[in-house]
DNA sequence: AGACTGACGGTTA
DNA sequence: ATAACCGCCAGTC
């Protein structure tokens, strides 16, 4: 895993607007390989961009964003559902159609 | 080489 | 709507 993948993956994640969030999936689309690159470069080098930004394509988040993460949602004023998922038909945020 | 693991995802039952 | 399955990619033991 090169130190160019890892800039580019990071560079899409810093472009996702607050309060909106995008998919492992949908960033691997982008910058190629699959969902679970993603979740490693980000579990590695996650720490100096908006990860939290970041979760699955079901709208549930990993357990890592279990804290913090949801402060950041309530500042930002992300929508969630009434089961405490993420409303990804509202908050979804496609990196590959800007 | 083979098995296991992980911030995943789409299909099928 | 839930759960089991299987495919996916790279790193580690």
């Amino acid at each position: 895993m090169d130190e160019e993948y890892v800039e580019r993956v990071l560079e899409i994640v810093e472009r996702i607007p607050a309060g909106r969030v995008t998919t492992y999936g949908a960033v691997a689309a982008v910058v190629g390989g699959g969902p679970r690159q993603i979740g490693t470069v980000m579990a590695h080098h996650g720490g100096p961009v908006p990860w939290w930004r970041v979760i699955r394509a079901d709208g549930t988040l990993p357990p890592s964003h279990q804290g913090e993460a949801l402060d950041r949602y309530r500042d930002e004023g992300t929508p969630w559902d009434s089961r405490g998922r993420v409303r990804m038909r509202d908050a979804f945020w496609d990196p590959g159609a800007e």
